[in-house]
DNA sequence: GCCAACGTTGGC
DNA sequence: GCCAACGTTGGC
């Protein structure tokens, strides 16, 4: 099976591109969600390549790249009390949720901006183009991904 | 800060 | 199982 190519979502004043270039790697928890929660159970796997999308941002677009660096395992956030992503519905002896882990790889050259991506015809069918597109985690083409990139500038 | 789009919850 | 109400996301 070859890699697959994956768009993920933060807000940077929450976690940015330069927050994982620093960590060098972080496990990506708090995805509530249970479309988002499934790619990373059954689909994302250890080399897969992710678009950091810096969302709720001026302006939203990507700014860098990450790679998978663990396959999904549980999500211990969310039987911690004081975590903002505490679900009382998700307990050790039965867990919903669940993260991978990805890795820094490297911060784009020139961000990409969302508008960018829009004017884009090569990129049209993006689902992160799409209007109302709130999934934070996404699958994105090879060819898209491809062309992010080489918008931003590699 | 506004608001449209979406997901979830809960009454029936 | 329907659907209204509500909370959240995220672009603008």
């Amino acid at each position: 099976m070859s890699i697959r190519y994956w768009l993920m979502k933060s807000e940077p004043g929450c976690y940015s591109i330069d927050d994982l270039k620093r960590d060098k790697k972080t496990a990506w928890t708090g995805v509530r969600n249970y479309q988002a929660r499934n790619f990373m159970r059954d689909d994302m796997k250890v080399g897969d390549m992710v678009l950091f999308y810096h969302s709720n941002s001026d302006p939203a677009g990507v700014a860098g790249v990450a790679k998978v660096c663990a396959t999904a395992h549980e999500d211990e956030t969310a039987w911690d009390h004081n975590d903002d992503h505490y679900d009382p519905k998700s307990t050790p002896a039965n867990p919903i949720w669940v993260n991978v882990d990805i890795a820094f790889v490297e911060k784009l050259p020139q961000f990409v901006s969302l508008p960018e991506m829009k004017a884009e015809p090569e990129l049209r069918g993006m689902m992160v183009l799409q209007k109302g597109s709130r999934l934070s985690i996404q699958p994105v083409t090879a060819p898209q991904f491809k062309w992010v990139l080489r918008m931003g500038g590699i």
